[in-house]
DNA sequence: CTGCAGAAC
DNA sequence: GTTCTGCAG
């Protein structure tokens, strides 16, 4: 065994003296909050069984809150930077969420198979590839909403690829998207309300709100005035496409569309700037 | 080529 | 599970 120059040693010392626990046993009181929630936590979500239809989950890799009677998340949030990022392949792996209390219906892997509408990433799988495990966990059923083909595949999937490309420009993001009402057109034509016999509701409408800030901490401080926010709100119906310019609206719009309250976390000044603007900036 | 998938076996 | 196909960019 190599030994450890006399500085090295000192860094040892004082990371166990500064630590309040001993590091070979867990945690016992995990955090109760997680950097996907550093901006906010959009309607008080939280882990109690007594409240299905608005229910904590926090992931590794991501935070929502999930309604148990509509099949479907209100909200996911993450973290994107490119420290996210890497090698692992896209898993497939769709399943169920067995994270869920028990007793309540878990939604299938299968569960919108031949539905018309794709099992639509909330948190999507390519924004979480350093780890065969991170991805993995995007294949989670609870991440998913039915989302009209190309609402998915087009609209949203270009606004994630924006993303990605300004996280590579060395951006640091905090992504919230959800869905909000009830029935879908999905590849199939027509309107459907709900699928997976009516364990799986098909939202209106789908919501994503990006906040856009230079790689730093994470400390909702750090948001300003002049951070680039950008919302969008589309319809969940297979007549989209790659657009997602022309769905932009102000947070307030969301906000009053849904009820919840984002960005509870920045100062109420900054708040009343942001959440009243509609982005204009580029949107590739 | 990658990323979003669905369908068949 | 694996393999195949389709679409958009």
């Amino acid at each position: 065994m190599k030994l450890l120059t006399k500085p090295a040693y000192l860094l040892l010392v004082l990371a166990a003296a500064t630590s309040c626990d001993s590091s070979n046993s867990p945690d016992p009181t995990p955090k109760a909050t997680s950097v996907h929630l550093t901006l906010g936590n959009p309607s008080g979500a939280v882990a109690d069984v007594k409240k299905p239809t608005n229910y904590l989950l926090l992931k590794p890799q991501y935070a929502l809150s999930y309604h148990r009677d509509r099949g479907i998340p209100n909200w996911v949030s993450w973290h994107l930077d490119n420290t996210w990022r890497g090698a692992a392949p896209r898993q497939d792996d769709f399943r169920a969420d067995d994270a869920l209390p028990e007793g309540w219906y878990q939604v299938q892997g299968s569960s919108y198979q031949g539905s018309g509408f794709d099992r639509g990433h909330n948190c999507p799988s390519a924004d979480r590839t350093k780890t065969v495990a991170d991805n993995s966990a995007t294949f989670l059923m609870t991440n998913m909403t039915p989302q009209a083909p190309r609402s998915n595949q087009q609209t949203w999937a270009r606004l994630e690829e924006y993303c990605r490309s300004l996280a590579d420009t060395g951006k640091e993001l905090y992504i919230l998207c959800g869905s909000y009402g009830k029935g879908g057109s999905g590849s199939d034509g027509g309107v459907t309300q709900t699928i997976d016999e009516g364990h799986v509701t098909v939202p209106r409408r789908c919501w994503k709100v990006v906040i856009i800030l230079p790689i730093g901490s994470n400390d909702a401080a750090r948001v300003s005035t002049g951070t680039r926010v950008i919302a969008i709100d589309s319809p969940n119906d297979n007549s989209i496409g790659s657009n997602w310019g022309q769905y932009r609206v102000s947070v307030d719009a969301i906000e009053a569309a849904t009820g919840l309250d984002l960005l509870s976390a920045v100062s109420p000044a900054v708040q009343a700037k942001l959440e009243s603007t509609v982005d204009a900036g580029p949107t590739e």
